[in-house]
Formats: C-alpha cells, sequence, structure tokens
DNA sequence: CCAAATTCTTATCTTTTGTTAACGTTTTGA
DNA sequence: TCAAAACGTTAACAAAAGATAAGAATTTGG
C-alpha cells in the first residue's frame, strides 16, 4: 500500500470523530507520518515512554504483559483502530504494556509533540480536541464493558459472550491469547469449550 | 452547605481539567445545578438512559449491577470525583448499572443536553471540549488500570495492592462490596485476609 | 431503646481454576 | 524441505473460589 492510500484511508477511518476541510487536512496531514513495523517488532516496551498514536491501516497488533517470565495478552488491535500505551501516552510516563505487531503492519502515526503542536495550533485546536474527546470516550466505554464483564460474569461467560461478538478476535487470534484476555489460562479455556461442547449435545 | 459553596467547590475541583474566566463561568454556571440525593436513592437505574453528570461535593454512590437477583458493587465515587452511568450517557442509551447514594450526597450537575448546548456556543465550546476530553482520559486511565489488574493479578494480588494503594474505598466501604469491586464473593475476601494474616505470622 | 437488618467470619462441600507435563498436530522459518 | 517452535487438548493433582448456612458482633432505624 502506497503513502497516499493510507492516509486516504486514514481520514476515512477517523470520519466518524472528526472531519476536516481541505486546508485543515493539508495541515493536519503534515504531523501524520507512514509507518510499518514487521512482524514480531515492538511499538512499545515497558520502561519506555509511548510518545506515539498509531491507526492501523494494515495488520494487527497485541498487547502484553510480562509476568513471572510468562506473556500475558490483554488486548488486540486491528484495521481502523488505534494503537498506544495509552496511560503511558496521555501522562508521559513510562508504560507496563509490550505492544508488538503479530503481522506485517502499516499504520499512521503521531506523536505526542505532534499533538501537543496541534492543539496549540488555533487553525486546528477545536477538531483536535473535539477528536481527542470522541476516542477517549469511545475506548471508555470499551473499557467500562470490559471491567463489567470481569465484575459480574464467570470466564465460561465471558467466552460465550465472546463467540457471540467477538468474531475478528476469535478468528483472527490463537486461542492462549483469547484466553489471556479473558483472565483465565490456556487450559481452563480449553476445558471451557469442551464443557460448552458436552453441554451442547 | 449552600449552593454557592457547592459551586465553588466544583469550580475548584475542575481546576485541573479547565479554568474558566468570569465571562465564561457565567455562562457555564447557568448550565449548572445543584442537586442532593437522599442515602439509598438512585442516580442512575438500568433500562433508563442516564442523561446527566454529577460532580459529588459532599457524600459517596456505589455503582453495582444486579445478577441472579443478588448485587455485585462495581465502583465508587467520593468527593470531588464524577458520577455517571458514562456509557449510557456518552451513548444516549439505557444502561445497565445502578448508581446509588451510600450516604445523602450533594452534587453539581449538569444534563446531556445542557452539555450539547454548551459544545454548540462558541464562548464555551472550546473549553468544553478540552474538559470533556481530559476527564475522559483520565478515567480511560483508570480504566486501563483496572482491567490490566484482572488479567494479569490474583485476586489477593489485587487485594494487597489496594492495601497499599486503596485508603478511601478500604476505610469507607464495607468489605463485601470491596470483594466485588475486586472481582470476587466476600466470602473469598474474608479467606484471603486470613490468609495474609496467617502469613505475616 | 430494642428488634431487625447488616456485616463479617467460619465451616462444609462442590465446582472451577491453576500448574505441570505429556502428546499429537500444525505452523514457521531457515 | 525439514527441524524447531507453537498450538490445542487432555490428565492428574493441588489450590483457590463459589455456594450455602450458621453464628456472633455491629449497625440501623423506627
Amino acid at each position: 500500500m502506497n503513502n497516499s492510500e493510507a492516509l486516504s484511508l486514514f481520514r476515512k477511518g477517523i470520519e466518524k470523530y472528526v472531519e476536516f476541510n481541505e486546508a485543515e487536512w493539508i495541515v493536519f496531514s503534515q504531523h501524520l507520518k507512514i509507518s510499518s513495523l514487521k512482524k514480531k517488532h515492538y511499538f512499545a516496551v515497558p520502561e519506555k515512554v509511548c510518545d506515539k498514536v498509531g491507526f492501523i491501516v494494515e495488520g494487527a497488533v497485541r498487547y502484553f504483559h510480562v509476568k513471572d517470565g510468562q506473556d500475558i495478552t490483554g488486548y488486540f488491535s486491528f484495521e481502523n483502530e488505534f494503537v498506544s500505551s495509552y496511560k503511558s501516552f496521555l501522562t508521559g510516563q513510562p508504560g507496563f504494556t509490550y505492544v508488538q505487531a503479530l503481522a506485517d503492519t502499516q499504520m499512521v502515526m503521531f506523536t505526542k509533540k505532534d499533538m501537543d503542536q496541534m492543539l496549540a495550533n488555533p487553525m486546528l485546536a477545536y477538531k483536535i480536541e473535539r477528536f481527542g474527546r470522541l476516542v477517549a470516550e469511545q475506548y471508555l466505554c470499551c473499557y467500562e464493558d470490559r471491567v463489567v464483564s470481569f465484575i459480574t460474569q464467570t470466564p465460561e461467560e465471558r467466552y460465550m459472550q465472546l463467540l457471540s461478538t467477538g468474531r475478528e478476535i476469535l478468528q483472527r487470534m490463537p486461542q492462549h491469547y483469547i484466553a489471556n484476555y479473558l483472565g483465565i489460562t490456556p487450559v481452563s479455556l480449553s476445558r471451557i469449550r469442551r464443557r460448552i461442547l458436552i453441554d451442547a449435545k
């Protein structure tokens, strides 16, 4: 994919948050950078500040933590979604999360510095504030659902719900990542699947 | 507490997000309403759209879900914090959460309609967008931490962490609410506390 | 002030999950 | 193409959590 195609996908992808006129777009896009990440390479690592946000035009990433030498996968992002170690980006503090490309991934990126410049530029400030608000609000809603599911549902119920709503994750992610995402071990998810199969008979 | 005191606490409380000059404040505060909620009364209930956000100047609320006839407490808000069934407020769709006053609670409120009016008012729009962005970002960070704790920690580890960071919750909330908040049953939290006591010896 | 409700702990029993390891299958990458 | 790595299932056992119930202490609300 060439840069112009990537930018155009990005512009289309963020339409639901904000639309720029041509003059604005010219300035805005000067703050964007097209960037590729080879499979298994890292977008963010712990102990470092993640000073950028990406928007995936092709590929996918996973978010994971390392505990006692083991990976624990907490989240995924696919095409048309943002990537960042959000808390680190927003607070400017070092993060605790690995963000790794699961396949060769192409993204449109902007840095914290660029975001701050745009927020300080009267031509863009208003729309960037709004853009940021709407994106943060959307992620807030996702997180709210996720927390509620941990509080109110059993692992089996969480998996059943994922079966009915999580097409992309189920199709594109190996099962042991999905287990982590649900807050359980891969062995436990395998058993849950078995239980469901038997109950279905 | 009289209305003027409440408004002043509110203005002080949101300073970290946005500061208004006197002219802006006059307009902004016309969209605010001071409101009291008696203990055990509801700020929001499931199946209804929560069309308002409050800022607690005195009191506290808890958020809970009902599952199989049982309460499951998911969160709390105290003085100087916002209250809403956020997803319902942001999306305009009916919520799934009860939000209930734990004590007589006084808050400063604005409705979705007021927020939309302010966003449409050139005098306030920019600051309100920014205000909304910063608040959403902060809550996003809280939720991120919470999800990570469910993914990477055992219930015991979550409780230990709460012991070191959750002063207010621990002091003001009964233990069975805290158990729910940690994603476990009250009985299980009681056992965890016992284990910790024994290990400490 | 007192009965009722709430809160916390403890015990018992059942169910589920975690841990570790083994095994066959599939995928990967050199 | 082929060895190594990754993946999913299963088993066996230990550890933890859920469900239920009982009982004591505390709080509450009229």
